[in-house]
DNA sequence: TTGCCGACATACCGGTTAGTATGTATTATG
DNA sequence: CATAATACATACTAACCGGTATGTCGGCAA
């Protein structure tokens, strides 16, 4: 009985990790290299399964990424809702989410070797697929919104001018974001990411000498 | 006598040109796309040539891309010179800068229908071919060069304040307009480009007001 | 016991890839 | 005038691609 129902579980477990790994397993090959240069033979001997797996769970390639990149979304919001939280000033949003970039990043660096930036950016821009394209566009969306409620805020704080319009600045900042993730990947060294990202980040919200005094 | 002198040079212009063909067909077609999944055969045939034709000049297809670039390189560095030339003033580059930038785009965008980037940067980050990605990183050292005699140059005009490191702030800058340039390559749209790239690197770069109304 | 179904595994398919080997026409040279 | 080199063209190969068709296996309900 006991054995039975432990088999049924450990099944359960098995065919969720099945597929699991599998989305884990594309998005770190495509993330490393590049969508159109990662086969899906290579995605399944990494994830330790044959492509008869693949093709029960995916109905496609893009399938596949499509899902392991909205997956990864909907993991690295949680961090962003958390960053970003209006529980924390606007000088605290930046700091945490300087720092939370640059943890991934050395993370990622870590697991694969190379500095990855990110996903959605650096696969999106390279791929030939536009369901890909189009997923990487509606997350630049998604991002500004954080910033743009972030300089918001830090007018309503009196740390930045209000004579700016806050989508502007937000589109600089996350433009600038990209920008030095991009970089970094491409010279393969966070030096840059780690040194320039936060600098940057408060040099373009433009905080006032007086409100850093204040805190 | 005389035909025999045309005709040889009219043989000669043929086989530059059979080169130059490829070469400039290559870096069309891995700039709109990303280099592994531009085909030889494809450039070859967009190209008007055989295969042959092009193993008799390259050795192989990264060959090919990197003298694409390389010659690129050549092409647009004239602009550059000549825009970051010592005889504009630091402001005027940058004003000449966004304008080479968006005039090139624009240019691009009019020949292929898609917003496509910097070449070197979207290409770089997004190929397995370590030459390419060496290029790209040797692209970064001489495009952060210019703006760093630039933020410098700003310094002495006394349009900047003088308290800043010129190769931080020159990191910005850069960092900035490869992040608009991505953006716009991921979003296909050169408005952000447009409305983003001068203001957003005025805003990095820091002129004092006083500078501003004194031109 | 039978029949079915989900979860894979294996073998295979047509098409495409980078690269090569060989053929040929034209031009330069001794 | 012969030979050699240049500038290609054509045909081919071995490997690999995404995708499919079919086979196998354990569990499960009737």
């Amino acid at each position: 009985m006991f054995a039975l129902i432990s088999m049924a579980i450990s099944k359960l477990v098995e065919q969720r990790e099945t597929k699991q790994k599998l989305l884990e397993t594309a998005l770190n090959l495509i993330w490393q290299s590049n969508y159109d240069s990662v086969g899906i033979v290579q995605i399944c001997e990494q994830a330790g399964v044959t492509k008869g797996a693949f093709y029960h769970y995916f109905k496609s390639k893009v399938d596949l990424a499509t899902t392991a990149f909205e997956e990864h979304w909907q993991c690295v919001r949680v961090d962003f809702d958390r960053v970003f939280s209006s529980q924390n000033s606007a000088l605290e949003r930046v700091d945490k989410y300087c720092e939370l970039i640059i943890s991934m990043q050395t993370k990622r660096q870590a697991k694969t070797g190379c500095v990855v930036g990110c996903p959605f950016i650096s696969c999106g821009q390279s791929t030939t697929e536009n369901k890909l394209k189009n997923l990487s566009a509606e997350i630049v969306e998604r991002m500004t919104k954080y910033f743009a409620s972030l300089v918001a805020d830090a007018q309503r704080e009196g740390a930045v001018d209000t004579d700016l319009n806050p989508s502007e600045i937000a589109r600089y900042m996350y433009e600038f974001v990209q920008g030095v993730l991009t970089l970094g990947r491409v010279i393969n060294d966070l030096k840059i990411v780690k040194t320039d990202l936060k600098p940057g980040l408060l040099r373009i919200l433009g905080i006032k000498k007086s409100s850093i005094k204040k805190i």
